[in-house]
DNA sequence: TATATACTTGAGTGATCAATCAAGAAAGCC
DNA sequence: GGCTTTCTTGATTGATCACTCAAGTATATA
């Protein structure tokens, strides 16, 4: 009995994702959302419930796309060649919805309501920093770095680095490969 | 003949700008302005024409701000001390609306749909980053860092670096004051 | 004091917001 | 084929959005 939903509800997430991330959580009205992932309200609420549900699951797809992509760097290249590439790799791709990251740009839109979005923009920018910090710490068991730099301040300063590139790279006139490149040198005189 | 305006102009855009600042453009309503700058819609848009002609004042005026407050500093301090005091200026501030540059949120929140907003916030970081040019000029002309570096690249980097401080610092548990400290030392290794 | 000239007020404009729901269509199972 | 169950549709909801405007009020000049 019953009947299958003719969509995939992962692409309609993708999908989602993609919208949020370049308009915003203010700037995406729901008629955006219905046109993009050609869906229509009743299914869309059925589907995910609320614009806010559907977010935060756009979110958690950023947010593990990013850390998967991190960590196969690694398994490529080891720790210090994967932090070293990865700040190229965020501002390089030409076909990304937005440049600057979505967790900042969530956090710093919705942070003032004290909106549980921010929240979890916040959560999971504190995840990307222990991946950060973790491949801090095996590139000086490495010996790529200096032991006696401590991971967690490496891995605050790094993403913090990062947030900047990645805002700067937002900005019309910036070569933001050329700061990418700043921020790996800088690793590598640890 | 004629009656005076019972109020400030430059108080309500000061009051606008810390609103503006803390919440974002679309976090702001109409509403929410009559009710801080304690104005009814008519007199509102008698005197400022509407919600984005107050934004762009409110923005304005806080370029204008920070550029007073770096020539301050650098008048005090000289050059390359203004620019290692700078950042932790930028986000020791306790009473500011908002951590992050107000900058950058207007970048980040409506660069995507082709603001003027947007192209302003644009165009007032460019300034930005020229003044600090100007900065790491003089402090090459007296002899605080390496003359090797080009002014703009360092002025580029600067930035960048003091865009994610602020985005850092907007952020929940992560202790930007040691990222501001961090960013001065190494201006101090140029 | 009279008049002209602003400024202030606040109800009201149409548009758009996120979200709902009743009715109809399609698919699986007997 | 008949029945049940779920999905799809789209008009509609009340709230809120930026903004307008006619009526009332205060002030400076004559």
């Amino acid at each position: 009995m019953s009947r299958k939903p003719n969509f995939n509800r992962d692409e309609l997430i993708n999908l989602a994702r993609d919208l949020f991330w370049k308009r915003g959580w203010a700037g995406t009205s729901l008629k955006d959302l219905e046109a993009a992932l050609k869906i229509k309200p009743g299914s869309f609420y059925a589907a995910f419930g609320s614009k806010d549900a559907l977010f935060e699951l756009a979110m958690d797809k950023y947010a593990s796309d990013g850390a998967e992509r991190l960590k196969e760097l690694a398994h490529r290249y080891g720790p210090i060649k994967a932090l070293q590439r990865f700040p190229e790799m965020a501002v390089g791709n030409a076909t990304a919805p937005a440049k600057a990251c979505m967790l900042s740009k969530t956090l710093l839109e919705l942070h003032a309501h004290n909106h549980p979005l921010a929240n979890k923009a916040n959560h999971l920018l504190l995840r990307m920093e222990a991946q950060f910090a973790d491949l801090f710490r095996q590139a000086q068991s490495a010996g790529d770095i200096d032991s006696e730099h401590v991971p967690e301040t490496l891995a605050r300063r790094y993403q913090s680095d990062l947030l900047g590139l990645r805002v700067s790279a937002e900005r019309d006139g910036v070569d933001a490969r050329a700061i990418a490149q700043e921020i790996a040198d800088s690793l590598a005189r640890l």
